[in-house]
DNA sequence: AGTAATGATTGAGG
DNA sequence: CCTCAATCATTACT
């Protein structure tokens, strides 16, 4: 008698309750979710272990080796960074996962306790745990939003250049330098030039660009400030002419090579005209 | 901390 | 494309 009358109940709540609060049990692949699930899984985040032995072995190697080729060491940065968002990222989801089973079997009990004294069919439970289901997920799509912005910066801080920037060494700077003012007149390397000092000074041509641009803009801009260091070139080119003509032959004088396009630098000690 | 130097980026213009 | 000019972001120096 039991039983029947339960089922009944059931049928009839089945048909008046859960109707009125509409049909929105279809659940679509959320193309949303899907996005961002195949680009953290692009970006190794959500994907398998990998990162730790060979990030730290690039990291050893860099820092075993302290050779100008210090792009292995910006990557291990890199690497390293996305290790720990990716860190986070599992350990946030295993919690969500824990709460969620938690909190549905929590659930479900409740219910399958309250079924003995309420209508409450099995089938009403499952939806109460899929609704459960759907909420959690949602809040992991939050995790995976917010671990897809994460990454994104990081990504942007990566390729941006001006965040990692190191200055040129010594010898690097010197060589520019003494190719610029020993070319005050016209200071624009042809490509070739350009070729030649980027390999001398082991940097790129379009480093050789970017330090010519800047070296013109701002020594026009204060000639003055500049003084120095372009008599400190000049004589230093002076003294190799020097040499080097000594060793070819003594009767000539050496003289400064440079006139025109900006004007040419003087030998005031202190710097002013 | 505050500031100067400095390499890189952006946008205008030829 | 390249250059200039302004600007950004980091590094070096005080």
């Amino acid at each position: 008698m039991k039983p029947a009358l339960f089922s009944v109940l059931c049928e009839i709540k089945e048909k008046t309750v859960l109707s009125i609060r509409g049909v929105q049990e279809e659940d679509p692949p959320d193309p949303q979710i899907m996005r961002l699930d195949n680009m953290l899984l692009a970006e190794g985040v959500s994907g398998p272990e990998k990162g730790g032995g060979s990030a730290a072995a690039a990291a050893a190697a860099a820092a075993a080796g302290g050779s100008p080729t210090d792009s292995s060491i910006e990557h291990s940065d890199y690497r390293a960074k996305l290790a720990q968002i990716r860190q986070i990222y599992h350990s946030e989801l295993e919690k969500y996962e824990q709460a969620c089973s938690e909190f549905t079997n929590h659930v479900m009990n409740l219910l399958r306790e309250q079924s003995r004294t309420r209508p409450i069919s099995p089938k009403e439970i499952e939806r109460m745990v899929a609704i459960i289901h759907r909420k959690f997920s949602s809040i992991q799509m939050q995790l995976k939003q917010s671990t897809c912005e994460a990454v994104m910066i990081l990504r942007s801080r990566f390729l941006d250049a001006r965040r990692k920037r190191r200055n040129f060494n010594k010898q690097a700077t010197e060589v520019l330098n003494e190719y610029f003012y020993s070319h005050l007149s016209n200071p624009y390397p042809s490509e070739e030039a350009k070729e030649e000092l980027a390999k001398k000074c082991g940097i790129t041509v379009s480093q050789v660009s970017n330090w010519f641009g800047n070296k013109r803009i701002r020594y026009k801009k204060n000639i003055g400030k500049f003084q120095e260091e372009a008599n400190l070139y000049a004589v230093k080119t002076a003294v190799d002419a020097a040499n080097v003509s000594a060793q070819a032959s003594q009767a000539n004088s050496p003289a400064t090579p440079n006139s025109g396009g900006y004007p040419a630098p003087c030998y005031t000690p202190d710097g002013r005209l």
